[in-house]
DNA sequence: AGCGGGACCTGTGGGC
DNA sequence: TGCCCACAGGTCCCGC
């Protein structure tokens, strides 16, 4: 589910909510969703919250440790497909995987609820050296808004097709189905196009392609297809501004062209045979 | 090494 | 109406 943009617009809208607040207790309710490099969960007691960030598609909370040894001074959550972070609500499907208890600056309780129906979302509270540790995060590539447009040149190489070089989070950090599909569409390049085929020139304006559409999407709180909710559970806009992701069959909307689907590294594709060439 | 396909889960929507 | 299958925003692992 949530990609770059959506996982921006979970951290924006759950900083305010959370910061400063001091965790009372957790209860992890589906032992499965913490991640297996993770530092147990109760060792987050008596920490506190002094930010939330991201990272490619990674919620991170930024922690002033409890002062017990080896206290995590970080907690990510990879929501994966349907993961939502919630304050003070449990979510519409009620699937919490994960409660933590809150004391936010002033005394008053609350609580964080980490919701996921498919369970395919990971809980990590992490050290800097732990989290060194994680190939993922170690491996990760660059943030695509803070890239240079020709810095993506360079990191597309082999023979694979520019959409499953896109989907790679080694190659650019925080792109997924939809904003893949949306960039190449905008970039007028074909995503069965051998990744390390492309000329400088048209990566350059697929980087900038991808700036523009995750900018316009965060502009818009993300895309809500069926499960996607901020931390205060707001859908997002984005969704009825696709060109071509679930318009398999629609005309193109730059040149009328039928829009074609198919799979691309088992990922659903929409593309304009047409004018992405 | 690089790539494709299946696995991991639950829920929903379309076709019959 | 109801059943069954395909498919869903993401990684991870295994084989070739």
């Amino acid at each position: 589910m949530p990609e770059l943009p959506e996982v921006e617009t979970v951290a924006r809208s759950l900083a305010p909510q959370v910061r400063g607040a001091v965790f009372t207790a957790v209860d992890l309710r589906h032992a499965p969703s913490m991640h297996s490099l993770s530092l147990p969960l109760h060792t987050l007691v008596g920490a506190q919250i002094e930010d939330v960030a991201r990272r490619g598609k990674l919620v991170i909370l930024k922690l002033n440790p409890s002062g017990l040894p080896t206290a995590p001074s970080l907690l990510l959550f990879h929501l994966r497909m349907t993961g939502r972070l919630l304050v003070n609500t449990e979510g519409q499907g009620s699937h919490c995987r994960c409660l933590f208890n809150l004391r936010v600056p002033g005394g008053r309780e609350s609580q964080l609820f980490f919701d996921d129906t498919r369970t395919f979302g990971k809980i990590m509270a992490a050290t800097p050296e732990s989290l060194a540790a994680w190939g993922f995060w170690s491996k990760l590539g660059p943030e695509p808004l803070e890239m240079d447009p020709d810095a993506l040149f360079p990191r597309l190489k082999g023979k694979r097709p520019i959409k499953s070089a896109l989907l790679d989070q080694e190659t650019i950090a925080g792109i997924g189905n939809i904003y893949a599909d949306e960039s190449l569409f905008r970039a007028k390049i074909n995503p069965l196009r051998p990744a390390g085929e492309l000329e400088a020139s048209e990566s350059r304006a697929l980087m900038l392609a991808i700036q523009e559409i995750l900018k316009m999407a965060i502009d818009k709180g993300g895309s809500s297809i069926r499960d996607y909710v901020d931390a205060r559970g707001k859908s997002g806009g984005f969704q009825n501004s696709f060109a071509v992701y679930g318009r398999g069959g629609q005309p193109c909307a730059r040149c009328g062209a039928s829009l074609q689907k198919l799979k691309i590294g088992g990922r659903a594709t929409v593309f304009c045979p047409v004018c992405q060439k």
